[in-house]
DNA sequence: TTGAAAGCGCTAACAC
DNA sequence: GTGTTAGCGCTTTCAA
C-alpha cells in the first residue's frame, strides 16, 4: 500500500505538501497541486486513516450503545430508527458509525467507557438504563463526550435529546373521550428498564382524565417493556380486571401489535376495543392503516443526537438538551367498524 | 490521559513490559505484573487503540455496508438480523462493527473499497448488488479482505455466506399442493436490484409442481424487491389475473405482510388465499401465529459472513464459500378456516 | 508557497 | 524475565 511519502516523491514535493492537498488544497499552488493528484491517482494511495488518527488524536468515528442485549436491539424498530438518523447525520459530516450491543446489559455502560478511553470513538450515544447517572458523572469527570437519548437524571440539563409523549398522550385520550370512551387503558412504557426521568404518557394520560372530569384509575393503567409479549400481556390482564374497557393507549407500536393479537385471541371484535398506537411507525401504518397513533419522532431523535454529539466533540464543551415533541394522528375509524375482512 | 510510558514509570518498568502485560502477560514474573496492574488501576490507563492498531497495522474493525439507501436498510428485518449476527459474533472475537449505508446505493461498493483502502477496517461484508463483480476484482487484486451474503458471480467459489431457498421453497409448494391447491401463486425475489446468481426459490417451486404432474405457469410469478409495498402490489396483479388462485408463497416477511393487507383490502377471507411466509422471522410469528413459512437463516447467516471475515483477516487466505439450508415450517391450519375473529 | 524534523502512543526486534 | 531502540504513517510547528 502506498504512504504519503511514496506520493511525495513521485510528485517530486514534500510530504507536508501532499498533506495539505489532502487537507486544506487552497494553500498549495494550482499546479503542484495537480501534480500531487495525479500521483495519487497512479499510486492508487488512500490515506491511512489510523495514523491521521493519531496524530490529530481523533478517531472521527461515533459509538452507539444499546444496552439491551443484542436479540432486542436489532428488532426493536424505535431503536433502529434512532440508529437510522444517528447514522445518516453523522455520516453525512464525515464519521464513522460503530454500533455495540453487549450481550450483557449490564456491561453496556462499561463498553461506552471503555470505547472512549480506548480512542475507538470520539464520543458516544448513549440510552438513559439503571446505573447512567454514575456513568455520566465518570465522562465529566474525565471530560469523555457522550450524548443520552433521554434525560437520565433530574438535574441533567446539558448533552440530552429526548421526547416528550405528554402532547401527543393527551391528545390520545382526549380523543378518545371526545368518541365516548369512559374506560380507557393506559400500556405505558417502562419504569424499572429504563431511566427515564419523568412519566409523560402517564401525565398526559392524567390531564386529559382530568379535565373531561373523569376519575383516572390507577389500575387501568401497566407498565411493559415496549415489546409485543408485554403488550400481549397486560392488554390481557388489563381486559380481564376491567371487562368494560373500550378503548386502550400503548406506549410503543410493538405493544400495540400484541395487545392486537391479544384482542383476536380473546375472541373480541375489532369494533369492542379502541386501540391507540404508539410510535406511528411506517409499518404500522402499512398493517394496520385504520390505527389512530401517537407520534414518536424517534429518526429526528437520533438524528438530532449525532449533531449534538459532532458538535459537543468539535467545540468541546457540553451543549443544552434538547426536547422533542409528540403528536396525534387520527386515521379513519370508520373503516374498521364496516370492515367485515378478516386478516390471517 | 495516562500513556503506556506514564504506566511504565510509575511502575517502574520499561514500556515494553507495559505492553506484555497487556498483551501477552505470562511472559512476565507474577510480581511485576501485580505492580503493573496496580499502576494501570491507579492511573486509569487505558490504552489507546489507534496506536496499537497504527503499529500493528490492524484496525480490529469490520465493516458492514449496505447497499440499498438508509431509509430501506434500518427497516428490513432480515437485514437487520443478519446484522445482529455479525455484530454478536465479531464482537465476541474483539472486533467493532462499523455500518455504512451510503444514502445512495450506487456508492455503496465505493464506500466498501474506501473503508478498506483506508485501514479504517480491515474487512468487510457485502451485499451482492450490481456491479459487485467488478468490485471483487479489485478487491482481490489488491489482496483485500471481504465476504459477500450470496454469490456474486456464476464461478465465485470464495468468500462467501450464502442461503439456498429452494428446498424451503420446495417443500412449501409441496405441501400446498398437498393440500389440493392447484393455482399457487409465488412472490419471487427481486433479480434487477440484486445481483443474485440463481433462482432458487423459482427452481424449488417448479421442482415440486413437476414431481406433481402441475404444469408451471410463469405468469404465476412475480419479482418484487422484499418489500411491504411490493407484496402488496404483486399479489393484487396477481389474484386479478389469476382468479382461481388459491394460494401464495412470499418470497420475505414484509412481502407476506403486504399481501395479508392486500387480501384484507380486497375484501377476500382468509379461507379464500393460504399465505406462506418467506423468513419465518418472529414478529411474523407472533402477529400471525397460522402462517405457515419458510425459514431464512437471515441471523446465522451474518454469524457466519462474520466468522468467515475474521478468519479471512486472521489466515490472510480465501475461504471456501458455504451454504445454508432452509426448511419449512408448517403452523395449524385448523385455526384459520374457524376463526372468525377480526384483527384489525 | 514549500520543506525539515519531531512526535502522536504503541509494539516488535533484538539485546541482555 | 526485562529493557533499548526504532518506526508504523501521518500532521504540525517552525523556518525558509
Amino acid at each position: 500500500m502506498a504512504t504519503l511519502y511514496d506520493v511525495a516523491k513521485l510528485a517530486r514535493v514534500s510530504p507536508k505538501t501532499v498533506s495539505r492537498v489532502l487537507n486544506e488544497s487552497h494553500l498549495v499552488a494550482e499546479e503542484t497541486r495537480q501534480r500531487v493528484l495525479a500521483a495519487i491517482e497512479k499510486l492508487d494511495y488512500h490515506p491511512n486513516a489510523i495514523a491521521a488518527s493519531l496524530k490529530r488524536n481523533r478517531a472521527n468515528k461515533i459509538g452507539f450503545i444499546i444496552p439491551y442485549g443484542s436479540d432486542f436491539v436489532f428488532q426493536d424498530p424505535n431503536m433502529m430508527e434512532q440508529l437510522r438518523g444517528t447514522h445518516d447525520y453523522v455520516s453525512m459530516v464525515g464519521f464513522e458509525l460503530i454500533i455495540s450491543a453487549p450481550l450483557h446489559k449490564k456491561d453496556a455502560l462499561q463498553e461506552a467507557l471503555r470505547l472512549t478511553k480506548n480512542r475507538n470513538v470520539d464520543g458516544v450515544i448513549l440510552y438513559p438504563s439503571n446505573g447512567i447517572d454514575q456513568i455520566i458523572k465518570e465522562f465529566r469527570a474525565k471530560n469523555l463526550r457522550y450524548v443520552t437519548l433521554g434525560i437520565c437524571y433530574d438535574q441533567q440539563k446539558n448533552n440530552f435529546v429526548e421526547v416528550d409523549q405528554t402532547p401527543g398522550c393527551y391528545l390520545a385520550t382526549k380523543y378518545l373521550l371526545s368518541l365516548g370512551h369512559r374506560r380507557i387503558g393506559l400500556l405505558n412504557k417502562p419504569y424499572s428498564f429504563f431511566m427515564f426521568s419523568r412519566d409523560d404518557l402517564l401525565n398526559g394520560y392524567v390531564r386529559a382524565l382530568h379535565e373531561a372530569g373523569i376519575e383516572y384509575l390507577p389500575s387501568l393503567v401497566r407498565e411493559g417493556n415496549f415489546t409485543f409479549e408485554d403488550g400481549y400481556e397486560k392488554f390481557r390482564s388489563l381486559k380481564e380486571e376491567h371487562p368494560d374497557l373500550t378503548a386502550v393507549i400503548c406506549a410503543s407500536d410493538p405493544m400495540t401489535y400484541g395487545t392486537i393479537r391479544a384482542i383476536a385471541d380473546m375472541g373480541l371484535k375489532t369494533d369492542e376495543i379502541q386501540v391507540v398506537a404508539g410510535d406511528n411507525l411506517p409499518l404500522t401504518q402499512k398493517l394496520f392503516p385504520q390505527l389512530s397513533s401517537i407520534t414518536n419522532p424517534s429518526y429526528e431523535q437520533g438524528k438530532q443526537a449525532g449533531k449534538m454529539i459532532v458538535n459537543i466533540i468539535n467545540e468541546g464543551t457540553e451543549i443544552p438538551g434538547v426536547t422533542l415533541n409528540t403528536e396525534f394522528v387520527v386515521r379513519n375509524m370508520q373503516a374498521i367498524n364496516h370492515r367485515e375482512n378478516i386478516i390471517v
